[in-house]
DNA sequence: CGTCTCATGTGAAGATTTGCACATGAGGTT
DNA sequence: AACCTCATGTGCAAATCTTCACATGAGACG
């Protein structure tokens, strides 16, 4: 059985009882049904129709042949219903990915898009390793550093992270703040473990004495930990930082600090109504972010 | 959805993750297998897959398709296996039909051959009007009279059925026994109202006056139930004369009463192994109702 | 770091499938 | 009884589909 167009000639011609009929429901020349049901009789060994002048009629073969091939039919046109609506609804799965760090920012969007379409569930991948658009692993991902350059992704600029330095309430009680960066050297501070091309992490090597990094991490939530904790000033997203209510800036934000961000999609999923209304809503959800 | 063999392509990609290995599966080209895949999404308008460099990766609406098309492979699979041992086998259903005089005859060899073959089951058409070999009605036929001749059917000699003339004890008792012929005129007779092309009617037409045939009836059944009755003399097939105990023959069977029976089978059928043997075991038991 | 393998993708040639025209035959109709 | 309609069936030309050949790119492996 290794060629569901035929059995689909078949199915019409025994729904039909004629060979003419079914030609012009399948919009085919009757002498391609006749040859299709001639094929499929010689593969199968067995008739499936009577031939007479008034038209063809189902033997019982046939007739087998009419019942599985009917719910074929019905099952493909309900796949095909589904799979057209798809293209155009925001329905199914929204798979989302990005750095353990933006979460808390991203939360609320998710939920605040989901609660927007009631079909849509939600997937939000943070891991420690890269989940790749190509292989189908998700449709957005949210990325940090330069621009991402993938030949089959849609990449666009997103916003820049608003980054400052911190410190918590203890860290205040104990230490006091520096005035300005000559006073840096007589603080503590948390930074990353490895050095990694954020910016504010090169910023902080550059102007930070090494043995000043006394608190070090290797993942941006830890990092954000030890500074909640009072371990030193160390570098929050604004809106991360916000969150607390123990936190004092450190001086202001500064440009240079902020690493840009980059929305990616796979181009195969870029034009999909889903993730063109789920971009649409994240900008503009991000517009309070900017530093 | 009105292309089955690319759902069929495309599911293959979805079930292996590439297309070279659906290619392979299906037994066609590389090429063939992605054009396949293109169409079907542009027709659909939803992407099936994801392409990258390891493979096809099936996006969401492409495992929805898998999940389908995969019952819609199995049931295939299974119907394929149905058919083709249907072809050799002797299961489903064989549909005879005749005249309704044979159906005593013809009922224990039906019940015979069905109790050799209990995955069949038999149906046994008689009826006023002519069942239609070419139309799928039946498949086999035992027809009388002079050969059929119709193009896609087989015709082969049956048995002569044996005829003799036969009077009830009833009749007996009231009027004996006509010695000869030369005595018929002082019977009374059973017979068909119409003049029929039978060689027993057009004989007993021709040597007992039409005033002495005083039971006229309009079927083979009815005829019979009269010679039964003893309302007069009449043919009756020996072998369902047997099976009733007040009847005696009057003279003896001769040839030129009997008409030839002939089987005749659909073209498309006569090769199966269902109607082949069916005939074999039809011809074997008909040995006995020679004249 | 180059090479090797294995995957997808595309233009042109070739092969199969399809469509067309016409023949044939069975029923129904006037 | 002749005709009209509607069905199947077949040879041949045309169109579509498939294959072939080759290009390209991503991992794997020394």
């Amino acid at each position: 059985m290794d060629n569901w167009d035929e059995v689909r000639t078949a199915f019409q011609v025994a729904r039909l009882g004629t060979v003419s009929g079914a030609a012009e429901v399948l919009g085919v020349h009757h002498a391609t049904v006749i040859r299709h049901i001639d094929a499929l009789e010689g593969k199968l060994g067995v008739k499936l129709f009577q031939r007479h002048a008034r038209g063809y009629t189902a033997t019982e073969a046939g007739n087998d042949l009419l019942l599985v091939a009917q719910t074929t039919d019905d099952q493909f046109a309900q796949l095909a219903g589904r799979l057209k609506g798809r293209g155009a609804s925001v329905t199914g799965e929204l798979v989302v990915t990005s750095l353990a760090t933006f979460s808390p920012m991203l939360a609320p969007v998710l939920a605040g898009f989901r609660e927007e379409h009631p079909e849509l569930t939600v997937r939000y991948l943070t891991g420690d390793r890269l989940f790749r658009l190509e292989y189908g692993e998700a449709h957005v991902a949210i990325r940090a550093g330069a621009a991402p350059d993938q030949p089959d992704n849609v990449v666009q600029p997103f916003v820049r992270q608003g980054l400052a330095l911190y410190a918590a309430d203890f860290y205040k009680e104990r230490h006091g703040l520096p005035k300005d960066e000559s006073e840096y050297k007589d603080h503590y501070f948390v930074g990353h473990d490895q050095e990694t091309r954020a910016p504010f992490n090169m910023w902080l090597r550059e102007h930070v004495p090494m043995e000043n990094i006394v608190y070090r991490t290797a993942d941006n939530r830890s990092n954000e930990d030890g500074v909640v904790a009072g371990a030193g000033i160390g570098f929050l997203p604004v809106k991360v930082a916000e969150r607390y209510g123990n936190l004092t800036m450190v001086g202001s934000p500064r440009p240079e600090w902020s690493a840009p961000l980059w929305l990616v999609t796979h181009v195969d999923l870029h034009r999909t109504a889903k993730v063109q209304s789920f971009l649409a809503y994240l900008k503009e959800a991000a517009k309070s972010w900017e530093v």
